[in-house]
DNA sequence: AAGTTGACAAGGA
DNA sequence: TTCCTTGCCAACT
């Protein structure tokens, strides 16, 4: 049985993937953050595919706001089966994002600046 | 320990 | 503007 959908690593995750987590959980209600976002806040803006891993090893039922983070493109980037695409894409229209006819969100307006980020998050 | 994979991003055609 | 190739970083096998 392949579990390659879900990378757990037990509930022991690393020093990085916690600091994407608290990133994550700074994304204000009905706000939206690129994972490219996400690296550059940590101090590593060539990171966003880290991000994107750190998010897949996810545990269900952490406190992670991980729909709320998408590509630059403004777009849901997921492949996985379990949080699908559609999940996200409902949850975001539950905290009032819009989406576009191309299925993209306008980020002049629900873009995240990066602000209220706690200094854990910078530990560069 | 080494190689491959992936929920990304930027640049070129 | 869209599609393809290259580069990055961390996790997984």
């Amino acid at each position: 049985m392949k579990r390659t959908a879900g990378r757990n690593t037990g509930g022991k995750l690393t020093a990085f993937t916690r600091r994407v987590h608290s990133a994550v959980r700074s994304i204000p209600h009905g706000r939206i953050a690129s994972y490219g976002g996400i690296a550059a806040v940590m101090g590593q803006p060539r990171a966003g595919r880290a991000v994107g891993s750190a998010l897949c090893a996810l545990e269900d039922g952490s406190d992670v706001p991980w729909w709320r983070v998408v590509n630059r493109n403004g777009e849901i980037s997921i492949k996985s089966t379990i949080h699908g695409p559609a999940l996200q894409r409902a949850l975001l229209e539950g905290e009032g994002v819009k989406f576009d006819a191309a299925g993209r969100i306008d980020w002049e307006r629900f873009g995240w600046d990066g602000s209220g980020v706690p200094d854990d998050v910078r530990e560069d």
